[in-house]
DNA sequence: AAAAACCCTATAGCTACTATAGGGTCAAGT
DNA sequence: ACTTGACCCTATAGTAGCTATAGGGTTTTT
């Protein structure tokens, strides 16, 4: 499977998906004769694992750990659960920041009387505090 | 004013204000005979309103067209709410991708009995589709 | 034979800073 | 007089996760 069969079939740029060999993420395939990567089920299944994490917005450094424990499994799953633990109390921090940040904007907004002069704008008031 | 003192006026580290000049948010300021930049209020008052509109998550650009329309006032701010609300939108949007996201983190980790061995996790599978 | 549609590498650009290197200026203390 | 520390300066590279560009080879279709 070259590339280009690789990016369809998981919804991903072909530039992505080098780069992702280029970062560790996706092991080297083999080449052909005139030196066009070459892909199997495997790297399929890898690269969705690797889109999957990313849809889930986790970095690259924490898929790339995730892959690691999968290279070479150790004992048991906690590390992994840590890991999902951790990330989702961010994605909570995230939220619970552009809540707060959307109570700002739209406080700001309840400034403004359109048709008012950019001197009287109470938006570019409220903005200069 | 030399830098240092406008950075803690503002709250914003000295490379930032340098940075914001060299972007054109900032104008140049005068310089003293030795070469360092000499503020006076006028900067502390567009610094000010640079970071809050930073706080607001603002881009850079967005805050430069706002710069922009007090420089050169138009008739009247209905640009200004414009942007307001687009920001807005947008931050919302963001919001909605995150709680949808967190709902999805949550089911993967409904899926983990921690002590299982990595073959068995959960969450890799899931993971996995 | 040429054009379209692939593939390759390498490098620069995006956002908003932050860090680093390498150097000048100035006031205070020894 | 000298050194130390706290400032100031410029220029360049790095951060994350790609995307875009330049410049070139291959393969299939017209």
């Amino acid at each position: 499977m070259l590339i280009g069969a690789l990016a369809q079939k998981t919804d991903c740029e072909v530039v992505t998906i080098r780069y992702y060999e280029k970062e560790g993420l996706l092991p080297e395939p083999a080449r052909s004769p005139n030196n066009y990567r070459l892909y199997d089920t495997s790297h399929i299944e890898r690269l969705r694992f690797i889109r999957h994490c990313r849809s889930l917005d986790m970095t690259l450094a924490e898929i790339r750990f995730l892959l690691d424990i999968q290279d070479r499994p150790t004992q048991d799953c906690s590390e992994v659960a840590a890991l999902l633990e951790a990330h989702i109390l961010e994605v909570e921090n995230r939220i619970q920041t552009l809540l707060e940040l959307k109570t700002h904007l739209l406080d700001l907004q309840s400034n403004c009387s359109v048709g008012e002069s950019i001197e009287n704008c109470g938006i570019l008031r409220g903005l200069q505090q």
